[in-house]
DNA sequence: ATTCATCTTCGAACCGGTTCGACTACTTTA
DNA sequence: TAAAGTAGTCGAACCGGTTCGAAGATGAAT
């Protein structure tokens, strides 16, 4: 590997006019630059990112920590790992991901050891134990998850709140009065993940608000476990005229559960859910349905992070919900 | 932050000192540990990755390349990478994670700079284009499917056209001799997906060699293409009486279009298939399939890595197939 | 003709670690 | 009792960049 040092020999310079001459921050004449150019050229040079981290104090990568749980619907992470990483490489950022079961532990060791400008938490909890290690860190953070104490940290989430009520106003327009609501699983609410009952709490208040009956239940995670789930709540339930699902794992299993059941969407029942457009395609979910942009979050929380790393201190912190919008597809009437 | 220096200075000794102290290379007084360990409790001293970087020549990261097709199902993807991240976290190493567009370039840049100790590319194909770029690196790779030319690197696979032998023996014994085969989208042949007609190319053989028909079909990749495609072949093919599928998303959607159609499982179709047993429980999916391994996979691809990290030379090159094995879910007779 | 600013380049210091060779103080061994 | 290890420590060099201050050359302003 050439260094700094073989590509100023070779163009007859010293090393700091080489550095200059790639960095453009002090001027270099037409020859020497041409010089040096061809020397990069022959030699094959690249800058060593370890000791340009060591001389600058940036690594220009960016940490991305996430868990996987046995209750989690795969599919749906993926698109918000895809837009971080789509858009960290966008500001000249490499991802650094860290799937450690030892959440504030990673956190801890990818930032004290200054391997990352900057780290993006996904699915962050209502008690999420890596924002301690974030707070002590010297790097910024975004998150993307509402956590209890959003103190000192910048957050991106959907408007879980106002996705319920747009929801529930869907339907309360319609004409239904009897709703059936089939939350995350019940894992999800233990462990704190505040969107849950988000969205649940909003969704029975806003029932309560219009007088109407709302139900809600638990789904499952795993097959077979949630088509059994959504039969046993479709039976306990004969009189309800609405469903919204929030759970990517339910509601990519419900056509086949409603078609079992001889439902026809919307004559028999309609149905509303929350999901991304990807998302939708990749099954068959003719649904009307709330869109949970990932890669609008994805994005948001690394432009947002990117600007805190390159000026720290100045930028507020923020807490930003993106607002809901509803994508009509006819399940509903 | 603290350097090693801050260390040496509260403890009262030399910065070489503490950094043994560190690595145990060479032996230091009780006393001394103790006054060293202090002080670094105390200061909350961790090692700068990137300064023993530049000193050690070693990162302890891996990178990981992937891309992102439209018509790949990414549930899959995502089981890979997690293997891949497991595994390289239980050796001590971090994972890079880069999903660039332009995957030759993205193996140059990470590998000339020396973000990387090694590299682990996903999702191969026949003529990869980021296989140029990885032997020109000074680092090691492992592939995650099968390239025309194999030289100078480390593959790991499964064995398709055993998988596709073994399926179609196991259809052959139960007296099936009108076999259909969905296969991958065509997308996927097109870009080289060797494991596509690695595994149609050995079941065609092998239904050849016992004189029985086979008849392979194109899969889709995204809703409502695959289940419209699914029913189109069924249509065209009503005396075949087995099924072999050999994609993902069409598997995924299987259920459902039989159930539509009214056919019942084993009793007027027998299924086989190929996906991982976490896949299979994400969905509904009790067919009777090959086992896809992608944590075996994964793992293996990166524990040889490491081993070729640590002495380079002198490991030689592995072409590794994973031994495919049955699970049988009576979805046959 | 002198002063001053600008352009271009160099040398040295620094970032924060690791590692080699040498030195001191004790133990062993012959 | 002299020679040979061995344990414990230090200083210096090095990894490969960046950046600051200085200095020579050139040209413009006074």
């Amino acid at each position: 590997m050439a260094t700094i040092g073989d590509v100023a020999r070779a163009a007859g310079v010293s090393r700091s006019t080489v550095s200059y001459a790639l960095s453009g921050k002090r001027s270099i004449s037409r020859e020497t630059r041409d010089r040096i150019d061809e020397a990069i050229k022959t030699l094959g040079f690249t800058v060593n990112a370890g000791a340009r981290a060591l001389a600058t104090s940036e690594t220009m990568v960016i940490g991305l920590l996430l868990e996987f749980h046995d209750d989690e619907f795969p599919p749906a992470m993926l698109q918000y790992i895809l837009a971080v990483s789509t858009a960290a490489r966008e500001k000249g950022y490499d991802i650094l991901m860290v799937t450690d079961a030892d959440g504030p532990g990673a956190v801890t060791r990818i930032t004290s050891s200054n391997m990352v400008d900057g780290v993006v938490l996904l699915d962050v909890t209502h008690d999420d134990p890596r924002l301690d290690a974030l707070r002590a860190a010297s790097q910024p953070g975004s998150l993307v998850g509402l956590p209890r104490d959003t103190q000192d940290v910048d957050v991106f989430d959907l408007d879980f709140g106002e996705a319920a009520r747009m929801l529930v106003d869907h339907l309360y327009g319609l004409g239904h009065r009897k709703i059936v609501l089939v939350s995350p699983p019940r894992h999800v609410f233990d462990r704190g993940g505040a969107y849950a009952w988000r969205f649940r709490d909003a969704a029975v208040e806003r029932a309560a608000r219009y007088g109407i009956h709302i139900y809600p239940y638990y789904g499952e995670s795993q097959q077979p476990g949630i088509s059994r789930s959504l039969n046993a709540i479709l039976d306990a339930r004969p009189d309800a005229t609405a469903l919204i699902v929030h759970n990517d794992a339910s509601i990519a299993v419900l056509p086949a559960v409603l078609h079992e059941r001889g439902v026809q969407v919307p004559r028999d029942l309609s149905v509303v859910s929350l999901y991304s457009q990807d998302f939708g395609r990749s099954f068959l979910l003719p649904y009307t349905a709330v869109e949970t942009s990932p890669d609008k979050l994805g994005r948001e929380a690394v432009q947002h992070l990117v600007r805190r790393i390159n000026d720290p201190g100045d930028s507020p912190t923020v807490a930003k919900f993106i607002e809901p919008e509803l994508t009509i597809r006819g399940s509903t009437a």
